[in-house]
RNA sequence: GCCCAGGUGGUGGAAUUGGUAGACACGCAAGAUUCAGGUUCUUGUGCUCGCAAGGGUGUGCUGGUUCGAGUCCAGUCCUGGGCACCA
């Protein structure tokens, strides 16, 4: 083969790169002419490389941009980097450089990676979320969030090592030590900010119904993590004095076997109901809970525990007295922070019970039994029929759930509530790089916001990293000094910075008008825009990312930002690659560079594996002679192009009504997957297929023969479409094989080519004859016959008498144009 | 424990509506080209009986529905994922 013949991808490659960026292919603006299709992949920590992950996934993404705007969609794809985060402070630490050095030499390296993937980004919207231009934005908002209430500070608990003076994030915290220093890891109370994202519950909640563009997994996820229960509060009173306990229940139907109470131990009754007897005990108790951390307190195995407070309180059905505990299991966060303990029928009540010797009184029996207290080995939770219940006795518990709840009302003793598990999102990390809280705090004035015209709160650059004593900005007097913007007096700023899912939460906004300075979001444009069409990333953010971007598109269409209820309409979870059985990672040493592998094969050839391997919500098991046979299969095609270059170049025109058999065959087979191809790129998103059907072709092709004039017209014909279907999954090769097949325009900018209806239809059908279910012949037919003709030619095959001779024919089943089964015996 | 996926050749996977199981690719085997290796090309390749024609068997397991089941139903086992003291 000569040289000019050889196909050299390094060298096509860089060329229609920059072809591409240089005629700002895949830059756009809002076009009401067109339909417009906004396709998002989750954006890149800039860690320093790509990864496999990030190969799969913005492949993926660009087989469906390419696809989409082949067939006339005005294609929004921009592409950015989720840009603050811990590990630009530890590699800052380790390097003693600065995060932002860090973050930016990682982005232009990982930038060029991208680039040279051949993805069909509009550059021009790029952005880093540790940028002032962006982040800028966010403070806005918080302050918009704060002045609704949606921003506000409460104390809360947060994982901190006493040695190196800092905060933790619970990933850092090994075995219940720190990560940096192997000291033990306590649990310290500080005030933290807070986005009430409870306030969306419901409305999070229901819209899951009504999103039929996510899988039903996440949709099922995300419903587990709000975790919707209903049920009731009801009050205790106090004995012998005033007030009571207040407690969530949704299982009011167990009331009357209520015997004890149990009052997480940081409840704010826990210490002043205490006796003073018990006093010791009870501090005792709740320094030890407070000293376990969170991960372990909420641990399946970890045992039961309480201390009595001294106090009693009563039942409001039954009137019984019951000793008030502290219980180690009864979160603070959750419902009221008490519990009514009824041992018979919940089993962490019944552990509770026979551990401290608390009563027993069965209130629920299952049909036709009656339980014992005294013999039961567990609690009773079924449903089943009321007794010990007063007027409920002899119900069913199901029902007389809802007739408690009324009858609780109507005494005011309790009324109907509903329960989110869904906790406020705390935002406050103490930690440097990211985005400042834009707050002051004044001994007059309290906390007040920055003001408008002093915004942004910019990250100050000049910061030193020892990785001890705290958050770096704490440090910084020149940061921290301030004056009161109320009052004037001397104040002090905010020094926390926001975690940084709130940066990935209004991303996919900011594309839509990067460059706009007058707000977060410029709405005529994001208007056109929004919602995004398609959104595609990994498993992993079923629910923070996807929840938290999910509230964060409530709460700016209820600031009047943008108009939409739901930020993803179609959401595309793709699998993990895996190589010899498990996830890449460093310490498997199981990790493929993608830029040695563009060195070697092409980003052609590297895209075209990670696509045609597995379909993309599989996990993806890479395979390096697989990647070889992908590399074969564009050789292939070179090959074949190059070779039909001449007697193409000349070829008459086609007339589909001049066609010898044969040529007729190749063209149904060209248009036929033709079809196939747009139906499993466009409705399935199974490229895999598509790619398994076009290597047919090919397969078909090579062995094709030129023997008339108009057979170099179906070939080049075949030669065109082959090379446009293949456009989005290797557009490179294509772009250049396009090129030399005589087109002037870009590939990139032709439009997606439709089939010809006809000359996909089979002139003869093969039909499958079954006897008894079993494959015994097959025959071919001419398209337009009748059932009969087809079931007498099917009874008179040879192969077909062999089984029917002797037998008793029953019944024969004709399935048009697919097979016929004669029942015989 | 609860919920959700999934289980198909030596491997990755295909079978879109209940109608030819194993497309396509990898691997393997034989052959051609080559001094040789690599590359490239041709042929074969679920298992099994058979020289062959052909037969039997086969989609985790056990049953069921049906003319016909990888696909539907019931049960069961295994793998992966999510949730899990949430009152």
């Amino acid at each position: 083969m000569s040289a000019e013949l050889k196909y050299t991808p390094n060298e096509i490659e860089a060329k229609w790169q920059q072809f591409w960026a240089d005629k700002k292919t895949f830059t756009v603006t809002e076009d009401p002419a067109k339909p417009k299709y906004y396709l998002l992949e989750m954006f890149p920590y800039p860690s320093g490389r790509i990864h496999m992950g990030h190969v799969r996934n913005y492949s993926i993404g660009d087989v469906v941009g390419r696809f989409k705007r082949m067939r006339g969609f005005n294609v929004l794809h921009p592409m950015g980097w989720d840009a603050f985060g811990m590990p630009a402070e530890n590699a800052a630490i380790k390097n003693n450089s600065h995060p932002a050095a860090w973050t930016y030499e990682n982005i232009a390296y990982m930038r060029d990676q991208l680039k040279q993937m051949g993805l069909s980004y509009d550059w021009d919207r790029e952005l880093a979320t540790c940028d002032v231009s962006y982040y800028r934005w966010e403070q806005k908002l918080f302050l918009e969030m704060y002045q609704k209430g949606l921003a506000y500070k409460k104390q809360s608990f947060v994982n901190w090592c006493p040695s190196c003076e800092t905060v933790l994030a619970n990933e850092q915290v090994e075995d219940g030590a720190c990560w940096r220093c192997d000291n033990e890891v306590q649990q310290k109370e500080l005030e933290q900010w807070f986005f009430r994202i409870t306030d969306y519950a419901q409305e999070l909640l229901d819209f899951t119904h009504k999103m039929p563009g996510w899988p039903e997994r996440v949709l099922v996820m995300q419903r587990n993590w709000i975790g919707r229960s209903t049920g009731c509060e009801i009050d205790f009173a106090l004995e012998g004095r005033e007030g009571a306990i207040r407690v969530f229940t949704t299982r009011q139907d167990t009331l009357f076997g209520a015997t004890f109470m149990s009052l997480a131990p940081e409840h704010p009754l826990a210490l002043e109901l205490t006796t003073p007897e018990r006093r010791a005990e009870v501090e005792a108790f709740i320094d030890k809970v407070k000293k376990t951390d969170r991960i372990k307190r909420t641990a399946d195995d970890f045992e039961k525990e309480g201390v009595f407070t001294g106090s009693y309180c009563v039942n409001p059905a039954t009137g019984r007295s019951m000793p008030v505990f502290l219980a180690n299991f009864v979160l603070v966060e959750y419902g009221t922070g008490a519990v009514m303990a009824v041992p018979t029928h919940d089993q962490r009540d019944f552990e509770f019970a026979k551990k401290y010797d608390l009563p027993l009184v069965v209130v629920i029996q299952p049909q036709g039994e009656a339980l014992d207290p005294a013999a039961m080995a567990a609690a009773y939770t079924e449903p089943g029929v009321m007794v010990n219940s007063g007027r409920f006795d002899g119900k069913p518990s199901d029902s007389a759930k809802e007739e408690i709840a009324d009858w609780l009302e109507q005494e005011g003793k309790g009324k109907k509530t509903v329960n989110f598990r869904l906790r406020d999102w705390g935002v406050s990390r103490q930690r440097y790089w990211g985005n400042p809280i834009p707050i002051i705090y004044c001994d007059c004035c309290g906390a007040v916001p920055v003001p408008d015209t002093d915004l942004p709160v910019v990250l100050p650059h000049d910061v030193a990293f020892t990785g001890e004593g705290g958050s770096p900005l704490a440090r910084l007097e020149s940061f921290i000094t301030v004056d009161c913007p109320q009052c004037g007096k001397p104040a002090r700023r905010e020094t926390d910075t926001m975690d940084t899912f709130v940066e990935s939460s209004w991303y996919f906004l900011r594309y839509c008008s990067p460059d706009f300075e007058g707000g977060m979001v410029d709405k005529a444009r994001t208007d056109y825009w929004m919602s995004v069409d398609q959104y595609i990333g990994g498993i992993e953010h079923a629910v923070l990312h996807l929840l938290y971007a999910r509230f964060f598109t409530k709460v700016m269409r209820d600031l009047g930002h943008i108009s939409v209820d739901e930020p993803f309409t179609n959401l595309l979870t793709q699998g993990m690659v895996i190589k010899d059985g498990a996830k890449m990672s460093k310490s498997k040493g199981n990790v493929v560079d993608p830029d040695a592998l563009i060195k070697k094969y092409g980003a052609d050839t590297a895209r075209l594996f990670s696509l045609f391997a597995a379909p993309p919500e599989k996990d993806l098991d890479w395979n390096e002679q697989g990647v070889d046979g992908c590399y074969r299969f564009l050789n292939r095609v070179w090959k074949l192009v190059h070779e039909y270059l001449s007697a193409v170049q000349g070829a008459v025109a086609l007339d589909v009504r001049a066609l010898t058999d044969e040529e007729r065959t190749l063209r149904r087979a060209v248009h036929k997957t033709l079809k196939k191809v747009t139906e499993d790129i466009d409705e399935r998103f199974h490229f895999n297929t598509a790619i398994a059907a076009v290597m047919e072709l090919l397969n078909v092709l090579q062995g094709a023969r030129l023997a008339s004039p108009q057979s170099g017209a179906v070939m080049k014909e075949a030669l065109d479409l082959l090379v446009q279907m293949l456009a989005p999954f290797v557009p490179h090769i294509t772009e250049e094989l396009w090129q030399q097949l005589g087109h002037t325009t870009s590939l990139a900018d032709t439009a997606w080519p439709a089939y010809d209806p006809a000359a996909t239809v089979d002139e003869e059908l093969l039909i499958v004859v079954q006897v008894n279910g079993k494959l015994r012949s097959r025959l071919s037919v001419a398209v337009g016959i009748d059932e009969e003709t087809v079931k007498a030619q099917a009874l008179a095959d040879d192969k077909v008498k062999v089984f029917t001779d002797g037998q008793q024919i029953r019944k024969v089943i004709y399935v048009p144009g697919k097979l016929v089964n004669i029942v015989a015996g």
